[in-house]
DNA sequence: GTGAAAGCGCTAACAA
DNA sequence: TTGTTAGCGCTTTCAC
C-alpha cells in the first residue's frame, strides 16, 4: 500500500541508494553488471515507480511543458494539442494543458498557475484580446523564472520570444487566386475580426491576388465576421439574397458552413450556383456535401517548428512562418467552361 | 533570474520560514496581522511563486488529476476535457491529459507514466480494446500507489472502482421510439462494433421500443458499423440504394453524416425522403442542413458525477448511469401526416 | 565499483 | 505568536 522508495530498493538489493539511482538513470558506466541486474530485478519485483516529483525537485527539471490554448474544444486547437502531445511524448515531456477560454484575466492566471507548477517550457496561444499591455507581465514572468516561452498561432511581435505562425497572407492569396482561375471575378469575403492579424493578413493576400489579376478591390464585397458560425449566417444570408450566383471566400471553415446552410435553405446549390472557399480544413469539411475547398495550414509543420524553437531556448524575438496549401474539393464551380 | 524561495522571503521580512509557510497556506490563526501583511508585501515585491513541487513532495498531494482519453482530437472527448478542466480548476486541481490513441499498449504505458507523476486521482476512459486481462494490471497499479481511479464512458464492470456511463439503453429507446411515433415502422440501424457495450445497449433500447410498439425485430435491418464515417458510407449506400424512402438510426452522429452524404449524392432529401436519427449531438449536427435529430448525452452531468465519485475515494465497484435526451431537429419526416 | 552525505524548497510537528 | 528542525524521495559530489 504505502509507496516503496529508492531506499527500499537499495535495502532489498543490498546496495546503496546511489547505485540504484545510477542504474535507473542509465549512468551505468560505474556499476557492475551483476549489481545492475540484481537491482533491476528487485525493481520489477516490487513494481517500483520512481517519484518523479522528488527527482524534479532535485534536478530542476520537471519535463513538464505548459500549453495555453483559448479553447480545447475547438477542433483546430485539439488537433494542435494532439500533434504536440505526440511530438513531446517522444522527447519524454508531458503537456500541462490550460484552456484560457478567450478571457484575458483567466489567461494570465493560468500562466501564473502553470509557472508555479515548475514547467520547463511554455507554449502560448494568446487569446485575441491579448494586448501590448500584457507583454510586460509575460516578460516579468519569464524573467523571474526559468521558463522558455514560445508564442504560437498569433502574430504578436512585441514579446521577447519566438513566434510561430501560419502564412496567412499566402493562404488568402491561394484561396483568392484559385477562385479567380476558376473564372470568378467578384469575390465576396467573410472575414474574421479586422483587428486580428490572421484576418488582416488573409485580406492582404486576397488583395494581392486581385491585383496580380488586374481586378479592382471593392470594399463593398468585404463583410466583417468574427470567425463564428452564428454571425456568418446573417452575412451569408445578406450576400446570397442579393447575389444568387456568387463566390465567397470565408476566412474560416465554420463560416463557410454558414454559407452552405443558407444556400441550402434558399435552394441554391454549392459548387454550382454558389462557390465557396474556406480556411482551416476542419475535419468536417471533407464530410459535408459537396466537400469544401479550403486552405489547410500545415499544422504538423507548425507544431514541429514550435518544438524546435522551444528547445533552442533562445528567447530573442523572431517570427517563423509556415506555408499553407489549398485543398481542392467540390465547392467551387468552374465558370471558365460555361 | 535565479528563483527566489521561501527562505529569501523569510529573511527579507525578518520572520521564520514557518510563519511564511503558514501565511501562504492560510493557516493564519497563529500569526499576527502585522507579520502577515509584511510577509505578503515582501512576496509581492519579489513576485514570489511557491515551488509547487516541493510542497507536493512534502504534503503527498500534487493536486494533479490524470485523465486518459482515447483521442483528444475527437470532439466528444475534447468536450469532456473542457468540462472536466472547468470543474477541477474550481477545486484547485490541474488535469494531466494523456491521449492513448485507441492503442492498448500505449494506454497502459500512459497510465504508468501518469502514476509516476504522482497524480492524486485518475480518470480513465479505456480504449475499446481494453479487456478483462488488463484489469489485473490496473488493480495492481492502484494497489501499489495511492491513487483513486474512476472509469468513465465505458461500461467495464470487472474493475474495482466506480464506473460512470451514459444510459445507452435509454438512448436507443428514445431514438427508436421517436421514429416510431413519427410513423416509421421499418427502421434500419447502423450500429457500432457489436462487441462494445454502448452499441449493445443502444440496440437493446431499439428492441425495447419496437417491442413496446408491437413491431417485430428484423435482423436484416441491422448493419454493423464501427462508429467511423468511412465504413458507414458503404452501409448507407447499400441501404439507400435498396430503399429510397427509409429511416435510419445511426448509432453515432458521424455515421449519420454518412447517410446525409450518400442521400445527397443520390439526390434524396434528408428529412423528406429519408429520415435519420443520430447519437451524440456533435457540434456539427446543428450546422448541417437539415439539422440532425439526435440523442444527446448529458455530458455536463456525466462529468459532475465523475468528480463526485472521484473525491469519494471509495473504490468499491458501482455503476452510475446518466440519462440522455432527444434533440429534435429536421432530419426526420412525419409520415403520420402524409 | 560503491557508498555517505548534502541538499533541492517546502510542511508541520514540537519547542519556546 | 513565532522559530527550530526533521524529513519528503531523489540526485550527485566526493571519498573510499
Amino acid at each position: 500500500m504505502s509507496k516503496i522508495t529508492i531506499k527500499d530498493i537499495a535495502r532489498e538489493s543490498g546496495v546503496s541508494i546511489t547505485s540504484v539511482s545510477f542504474i535507473l538513470n542509465g549512468k551505468t558506466d560505474s556499476v557492475s553488471k551483476e549489481t545492475k541486474e540484481r537491482v533491476l530485478d528487485v525493481c520489477k519485483k516490487y513494481n517500483y515507480q520512481p517519484n518523479y516529483l522528488a527527482a524534479a525537485l532535485k534536478s530542476k527539471s520537471t519535463h513538464f511543458i505548459g500549453i495555453l490554448v483559448p479553447d480545447i474544444e475547438n477542433s483546430y486547437y485539439s488537433r494542435i494539442l494532439k500533434i504536440l502531445e505526440d511530438i513531446f511524448d517522444k522527447k519524454g515531456y508531458s503537456l500541462l494543458i490550460s484552456s484560457s477560454g478567450y478571457d484575458l484575466e483567466k489567461f494570465m492566471g493560468n500562466i501564473r498557475n502553470l509557472v508555479s507548477k515548475s514547467i520547463d517550457y511554455c507554449i502560448v496561444i494568446p487569446p485575441s484580446s491579448f494586448q501590448e499591455q500584457n507583454k510586460e507581465e509575460l516578460a516579468r514572468l519569464s524573467e523571474h523564472i526559468n521558463v522558455s516561452f514560445v508564442i504560437f498561432d498569433r502574430k504578436i511581435n512585441y514579446c521577447n520570444c519566438p513566434v510561430i505562425v501560419n502564412d496567412d497572407i499566402q493562404g488568402g492569396y491561394l484561396a483568392t487566386n484559385y477562385l479567380i482561375k476558376k473564372g470568378h471575378k467578384k469575390i465576396y469575403c467573410i472575414t474574421g475580426s479586422r483587428l486580428v492579424s490572421s484576418s488582416i493578413d488573409r485580406l492582404t493576400g486576397y488583395k494581392k491576388a486581385l491585383e496580380e489579376n488586374n481586378i479592382k478591390y471593392d470594399e463593398s464585397l468585404i463583410y466583417e465576421g468574427d470567425y463564428k458560425y452564428a454571425d456568418a449566417l446573417d452575412i451569408a444570408s445578406k450576400i446570397l439574397k442579393k447575389d444568387k450566383n456568387c463566390s465567397v471566400f470565408a476566412f474560416n471553415d465554420l463560416m463557410a458552413y454558414a454559407v452552405y446552410k443558407v444556400a441550402n435553405e434558399l435552394g441554391l446549390k454549392i459548387g454550382k450556383d454558389v462557390s465557396v472557399v474556406g480556411f482551416d480544413d476542419n475535419n468536417f469539411s471533407n464530410l459535408i456535401y459537396p466537400g469544401l475547398t479550403t486552405i489547410r495550414q500545415n499544422v504538423q509543420k507548425l507544431c514541429e517548428a514550435v518544438a524546435e524553437e522551444l528547445f533552442l531556448e533562445d528567447c530573442s524575438a523572431r517570427t517563423i512562418t509556415i506555408e499553407p496549401e489549398l485543398i481542392e474539393r467540390g465547392s467551387v464551380n468552374d465558370s471558365t467552361i460555361k
